[in-house]
DNA sequence: TTTTAGCACTCGATAGATAGGAGTGCTAAC
DNA sequence: GTTAGCACTCCTATCTATCGAGTGCTAAAA
């Protein structure tokens, strides 16, 4: 266990490293006012703390930083969390204050307000539409051979895709499958509900439609689900502020990272409670074993709905972002609860 | 004008910058097979060609490089169009036979490829909703106090926003004015719904209708435009590869342009003819001045519907790019086109 | 008149060499 | 246990010298 002055110095270390991002020698630690130490005996310590394992050293002659390690016993045991102070509040208040909304703009405003208060790149993923309940369908003919097919879901998600009406079939009969579809599938999981057009409801399809196969081929394209696009990122380009990334070939890996929506997904799968915070290579992935990501998950119901999250350098300030991102996710959840009560 | 051979060299310096973005040297171009002349008249006529301004000198001891005019020259005057490589051919065929799509899903495979084929940046510009014509209004209620207000119109696009539902409303009544709405004002430009409600059918609403005043304040809610989220991009990261753009400063700027879509929009704001090439400092924008457009608007029935584009250094290959964005223009307008049917 | 060979000159890029200094580890004294 | 002192390390910055690609100009050749 580490004692109490060595972790008076590992905290020192960390937030000098934070804010200045430059190694920090013995001298400039035993000069603080709330360290009452010689440069000789922080250097004993900061010995013992590298050969623990939570501080490295660039090069010889360089003063430390903290390892990965380091962060994590920061984070973990250290980290007292941040008050926002009142101008964050009433910016994030202000926002959630808004009446209405496509489910689109809460997503993209709560990117843009995330990374607009940490100065990181703000991550926030979309719903998962997985585990919505089918509300309703709806399909409108552009012209005879097109029509436009609206799935809505509990909570207000609407999916929309342009499929091809198959030759003569006239408007009224699509009018009679949606109605049909609407009172046998509502309430349904989404991701039931191919399924069950295949297996309970084809015998009737069968029976009350001429044209089954055709109608059949239809539902397909309609309810064909493609991989969908939930990711919202915001203020990419902060990254590039950060003195460790000043590096393109680094940054270049960063964003392709962000870009490729698979891995993020992948990344976020699991929802978590409350803030979860990985460090460095605590991230599987390479391109980002130089990063840190704080990611909370947001609820409706108490489902999981999706996840927001900070992306930085390791030497990010994480007393103040897991305090945004606690916040935001939990009026997140709140704006979200309200609009969306679970009612029939 | 310039001399057969002044072009002659022009083309040869361009050609050879776009490939290796070094400096050419009168040696270097004297020793291409298909130039007869001694390294020393090659250098009087690039001395010329500077002072008329095709050409640039990074320092004195440094080969030569085109200027802005240069590669405008290039591109007006000498440049052949690249024809494309059956591979590169069928692999946008083979994109462009899918058969159904979402909407979004259009425009997201063709930044998809226009990036893949060019290993620039790519931009596409989705749907100028503006003129296009309302098909038809759905109301879907979620709850007693929310519901999705559901726009459709004729090119198939589809616009959904969460509203509120003023309270003691019946979903009866809801249903109500749905249909009378979509009896008045289906078949007309979008843009204009909203007047015409307060215009032109306040007053019969106001007859059929109790609860006018709230039931206005919910159509207020659906009918407001945000502004929308057209803009797709797709390799970004591509920019990075450029030797020129080695320097994170400059990716900064760009990517900070390309991330904020009002000035991509407000760059893109004029439908063109045919394939648009803007180079360097004809961009306006200072961030990318050293950056070359290539761009083409796409259409539905003479309709200019948005615009495809490549964003990469002036030093950008620009036969196989301007062939390829012409290409992919034309085929986006006949898939469009075949989709959507000028039909009432 | 046009082209080319020859040559002095320019100037960025590269590689050592050197000095400076921040910081360390160790020893010995407090 | 703590600290002063000191030799040592090694990064960084600066300067210098060299190299060479490329130029412009002149004069000779075609």
């Amino acid at each position: 266990m580490l004692s109490n002055r060595q972790i008076q110095i590992l905290h020192a270390i960390v937030d000098n490293y934070i804010r200045n991002a430059e190694p920090i020698g013995s001298r400039t630690i035993s000069k603080r006012e709330d360290i009452g130490y010689s440069s000789a005996t922080i250097r004993n310590e900061m010995a013992d703390l590298e050969e623990l394992g939570f501080l490295e050293q660039p090069h010889t002659s360089a003063g430390r930083i903290p390892s990965q390690k380091g962060y994590r016993f920061y984070v973990d045991h250290i980290l007292q969390p941040k008050q926002l102070t009142k101008e964050e509040i009433s910016r994030i208040k202000l926002l959630f204050a808004e009446k209405y909304y496509a489910f689109e703009q809460i997503t993209q405003q709560t990117a843009a307000i995330l990374s607009g208060l940490t100065n990181y790149t703000s991550i926030v993923l979309g719903h998962e539409v997985k585990e919505n309940l089918l509300k309703h369908i709806q399909m409108i003919p552009l012209n005879s051979t097109t029509a436009v097919a609206i799935i809505v879901t509990n909570t207000g998600k609407v999916e929309n895709k342009t499929i091809q009406v198959p030759e003569g079939v006239p408007i009224s009969e699509i009018e009679r499958l949606v109605n049909f579809l609407n009172s046998k599938l509502v309430g349904m999981p989404l991701l039931e509900v191919k399924h069950r057009i295949y297996q309970e409801i084809s015998n009737e399809l069968q029976k009350v439609f001429d044209n089954y196969q055709r109608l059949i081929e239809m539902l397909e394209q309609a309810f064909h689900s493609h991989p969908e696009e939930l990711v919202f990122l915001k203020g990419t380009t902060n990254i590039m502020m950060q003195p460790e990334f000043r590096d393109v070939d680094k940054v270049k890996d960063i964003l392709e990272f962000l870009d490729t929506n698979e891995q993020l997904l992948k990344h976020f799968s699991s929802p978590t409670l409350g803030v979860q915070v990985k460090i460095g290579a605590e991230n599987k992935e390479d391109a980002i074993n130089n990063c840190s990501i704080i990611s909370a998950t947001y609820h409706v119901d108490g489902n999981p709905l999706g996840t927001i999250g900070i992306i930085g350098p390791t030497r990010m300030e994480y007393g103040k972002v897991i305090s945004i991102v606690d916040y935001i996710s939990k009026d997140l959840t709140r704006l979200l609860g309200k609009i969306y009560k679970n009612e029939p």
